[in-house]
This record gives structure tokens, C-alpha cells and sequence, in this order.
DNA sequence: GAACAAAACTAACAATTGTTAGTTTTATAT
DNA sequence: ATATAAAACTAACAATTGTTAGTTTTGTTC
């Protein structure tokens, strides 16, 4: 029997409960209830409470920096890639939205070095963001407002993603990307 | 002395941490050592912890529920509305954004009573903004894309707000309002 | 069925939590 | 100055926290 199943159990009914009430007020007993186990018995799979929140956010930020890097690096125009980073984030939230709400709300609680690291990439992935509207504006694709509202403007919504997808029953993954691209990019009005 | 004055300052202390590292992970004695002063003397001047957190997102929700029903209750068309919802956002926002990361993050932690209330005003809030929107489109002022992906999508830029607004310095209000409105309404391409 | 590893258990720990009780200090008004 | 109210303090509590040590059960392999 793999031990990296059981782990991963684990880290999945973990990132459920995190994404419910937050890190800080998720008990080792609340988890172990969970998994219908006490909570001693998790140590015998996970190291500590730390190692669970910091494998459930690193594992997502280096998704989404492998992908922003595929994207920054290829020969598109600014508006194909914005389509492609709109992609990358609805593909993400499909496979793992629990996870999304510990890289959005709990960041702050990883440790040292992991958090340093976290911040790292999110520091690259906005500016990898960034450039690319820049060169859109720069070559006419992409209207002259304020870069730093439009990146935020589009980022929060990609970021936010996890909270309401799960919740809409009818919207099929492909009319979502269709919309989500059409709505961001080319506004209501 | 007024004894309202000493216990906001107080809920205003508690607001910034807060916002740092979530309702739960904060301790009386953080809290205490932020306003100079022993854990046992905060009780001189609120009741519990969870009193503040309550009248942190209830005073916010209010004033979100006021303001939405004044806007939705007016003539005016829907684009105009909703410019008036971004402005209220943002007002709220420049007033006290390190509430709005409670009412964002922390609502989850309210008890019974003041959580169903939070609930019910965050509700009608949606179907408000949900009902304009569809007003919106059935006069053809909005585009008749999927009307879920819209709100939520303009929603969730203008409650995240208070994560990135505080950051930029160069950003004045008007203009902060201005070129919000366009990125939202009109998109960037 | 003996051996072994995986995965559960019980019991306990030291530290930290929100909060209370009772007391002392500080400031204000008469 | 004295009386009063506001606001701080010390000391302690019962409960809960993440985690460890040591033991027993479960399941698989030969």
C-alpha cells in the first residue's frame, strides 16, 4: 500500500476543511474526525499541521508559475496570452478549487522558508502579468488605462474563481472560459 | 471620557491584525500588546472577542445593504447603477479597508445570530446587483452574456479591492473610480 | 500461520487560549 | 482635597491546542 495515498487523503480533506473555516481554526481534531480516525493516528502519514497547509499551497503556486512561464515565453500576441492565463486559472479551479482558498486566504500562515518562496512566485507571476498587458498596451492591443487597475481588475476575478465555480451547477467548463474571456476582455457594456 | 471612543480604538486595532492573519489566529494577548496594554484590561472596554469581530462586518454590511438599497431603488438605468455600485465600493473601501478583509474573510466566524444576519443582507445584496444586471440586459444597456459570470466577475474585483487599493500610492480616488468604471463596463481590449 | 509493515489506538505533555475576579492606578469634576 | 468613574493591573481558571511515546490492531506476503 503506497503511504502517499493515505497522505493525500489526508491533505484533501484538509484543504475542504481549511477552505471552510481557515487554517488557523482547523483542528488536528477536527481533521482527524474527518477522516473518521483520531487524531494521534494522523502523525503516523503527515509530519505536522504545517506540512499539510504548506504542501496544499506550493504544490498550486508552482502549477501556476510553470504554466505563467509556458505562456510569457511563447510567441503570442498580448490578447492570446491573456486568453491563455484565463485558461490556465479555470483548468486549475476545476482540478483542485479546495485547495485555491488555503493560496488565497492562508498564505500567511506557511513558515520561513516556504514563505519566502510562495511570495517569490507570486511576486513573479504578477509581474509576468504585468508585462504582458504593458506589451499589449504598448503595441495597441490592449486600451492605455491604468496598467495596475487593469491587471488587478482581471486577477481578482481569476483569483475568486474557486469560490463561485463550485457553487454554479450549469455552466459548462468550455461556455465559462468562452464568457469568462469575452466579459474580462471586452467588458458588459 | 466617552467609553465608545477607547473601545473603537480597540476594534480598530483589531481590524489591522485582523486583516494580517485572520480572526482565529489572532489572540487577545496580540491584541493587547498592539494597544499597549494587558489582555485583561480589554474587557474594561468590550465584551468578547467575538463582539468585535461581529461589529466589524455588521457595521460594513449595513452600510453595503444602505447603500445598495438606495442605488436600486432609484430611476436611474442600469449602467448608471452599477457606476454608482463601484462608487460605493470604493468609498468603503478609502473609509476602512481593513474591516472590509474581516467582512471578506472572517464572516464565516460570526456567531449564530449575527451570522444568519450577515448571510441574509449578503444575499439580498447579490440579488440586488444580480437584478439590475438583468434589467440591464433585458433593455439591452448590458450585453446578454451569461448574467452570473458578469456579477460575479464585477463583484469580486470590487470586494477585493481592499487587498490592493491600500498598496498604491500614485492611484488618486477619482481617478481610481474613473478608470474602474471603464475597465468593468467597457473591458480593456 | 509466522513475520512484517501499515495504520490505528490510548494516554499524556506543555503551551496557549478566552475570560473572570479582585485590586490598584489615573484622570476628572465638585 | 475628595469623591467618582475610567482604565489599567496581577493572578488565575478551565478548556483546547499540536504533538509525542508506546501499544495494539489490521492486512498482506511468504
Amino acid at each position: 500500500m503506497r503511504p502517499e495515498s493515505r497522505k493525500q487523503e489526508i491533505i484533501n480533506a484538509a484543504a475542504i476543511l481549511f477552505k471552510e473555516k481557515g487554517y488557523s481554526a482547523v483542528t488536528m481534531r477536527d481533521l482527524a474526525k474527518a477522516m473518521g480516525i483520531k487524531a494521534a493516528s494522523l502523525y503516523n502519514h503527515i509530519q505536522s499541521k504545517q506540512e499539510i497547509l504548506s504542501t496544499i499551497i506550493i504544490d498550486l503556486a508552482e502549477e501556476f508559475t510553470t504554466g505563467m512561464n509556458q505562456i510569457a515565453n511563447s510567441d503570442q500576441n498580448a490578447i492570446q496570452k491573456l486568453q491563455n492565463i484565463i485558461n490556465l486559472h479555470i483548468d486549475v479551479t476545476l482540478r483542485n478549487s479546495d485547495g485555491l482558498a488555503s493560496l488565497n486566504n492562508d498564505w500567511m500562515h506557511l513558515e520561513e522558508e516556504n514563505l519566502q518562496y510562495f511570495e517569490k512566485m507570486r511576486h513573479e507571476y504578477e509581474e509576468s502579468f504585468r508585462n504582458i498587458v504593458y506589451k499589449g498596451v504598448d503595441k495597441g492591443d490592449i486600451k492605455s488605462y491604468n496598467i495596475e487597475i487593469m491587471v488587478f481588475s482581471t486577477l481578482s476575478t481569476l483569483r475568486t474563481l474557486y469560490l463561485w465555480y463550485p457553487k454554479q451547477k450549469n455552466i459548462d467548463a468550455d461556455i465559462l472560459k468562452r464568457d469568462m474571456m469575452s466579459v474580462l476582455l471586452k467588458g458588459i457594456v
